[in-house]
DNA sequence: TGTACATCAGTGAACGCGCGTTCACTGATGTAC
DNA sequence: TGTACATCAGTGAACGCGCGTTCACTGATGTAC
């Protein structure tokens, strides 16, 4: 009863693993029931024993995709909490880890437009979520070094945006020109924290 | 001589029509050369007498998408020369145009990551160009105000990401949370103008 | 432990369908005189 | 202006192919006694 389960989880694993590759190549709305089947190693038939069809997968992928991100934001913000160059060490891990999971990263871009508004909510929640922690963040970190913020939330939102748009860059980059750009968006994240500071006079 | 080439470009012009408007509901790469052929009024055959494939096609419509690109920054930039709330009306007018030309605006999101690296190439060196442009009327608007910034192109390259990210969740937005969401954008660009202000003491 | 039966993940063949592409064609537009 | 021929955008049929889906099946794993 047990060797089966596993087996089958293991098949069902395979499918999604085949599904993220495959999508971050292409676009997931592109793909077919019987390539990500082949790209899995079972025939066409057998993937009816794990998903109903592409759909249902594409959710299980989603749900995959918004774990990666969750995990990525949480190692980003747990950089942050060490004092010093808190932006700095948390730009760098996000550049290393979306570069890691290069597929995972252009599936997440990818399909913030295409596919279905199931797809972009869950992706859009989960943002939003993660922007709200960062805005808490930022919020204690200014509080312990007695800058306050004017509004955190607004700081957060920008910052993920220029982390998002400029990070998503890095994939195509050679190391050396990524080191580069991870330069850059120090600077402009830095830019956003020191215009996010309450004018004091 | 005049009739014949005018219908042909005529029905070219409806094939980018019909590529687009699929593009912006399911992704460019997912299109097939015959239902784009169907959406423009022709069968499929006649589809040769215009581009040599859907890739040809597609480098076509990048063109276009990139033509309305410029025209939508160009807007933006005109609205930025007023002084005065100079940061409002430009981030109005990108919303607005945006909203205008959801189409448009999705197959440019979309296509950032999926479909062929001629395609992000394109795309990525026309909003390079912007940027620069933008960085130039920072310098230029900062100069005349006497308050120098501290590196223009890292804030025109902050306020270009902002803008795309947060203006793109627009398109699906009801008209009412549009303009939260378009003052919650002017309020993040002038927190990122603060911050790239030279320090003066 | 051994046997007899149940379960079920994966197989392989088959289906009808939309795909990209080719081809000979049609008939309106253009050109030459 | 009229006539005879050339051009060529668009047609409709045909092709082979990969697609999603179904089906009866196989054989390894699980269960009951």
């Amino acid at each position: 009863m047990v060797v089966r389960k596993e087996e089958k989880q293991k098949t069902s694993r395979n499918l999604v693993a085949a599904a993220l590759k495959l999508s971050a190549e292409k676009g997931f709305s592109s793909l077919s029931l019987r390539e990500v089947s082949k790209e899995a190693g079972i025939t066409p038939a057998a993937f009816y024993r794990h998903f109903h069809d592409m759909e249902e997968l594409g959710l299980v992928l989603i749900d995959e995709v918004g774990l990666g991100l969750r995990q990525l934001l949480r190692e980003s913000r747990r950089s942050f909490d060490k004092k010093g160059s808190a932006v700095r060490s948390s730009v760098e891990t996000f550049i290393q880890y979306i570069t890691d999971n290069a597929n995972l990263f252009r599936v997440l871009q990818g399909e913030r437009q295409g596919s279905s508004s199931a797809f972009r909510k869950a992706l859009f929640a989960e943002l939003g979520r993660f922007i709200e922690d960062l805005a808490e963040d930022l919020e204690q970190g200014a509080a312990k070094l007695n800058q306050p913020l004017e509004d955190a939330a607004l700081a957060a939102e920008a910052i993920v945006a220029v982390a998002f748009t400029v990070g998503g860059e890095a994939l195509d980059l050679p190391k050396q020109r990524r080191v580069e750009l991870t330069e850059r968006i120090i600077k402009e994240i830095k830019m956003i924290l020191r215009g996010s500071l309450t004018t004091k006079d």
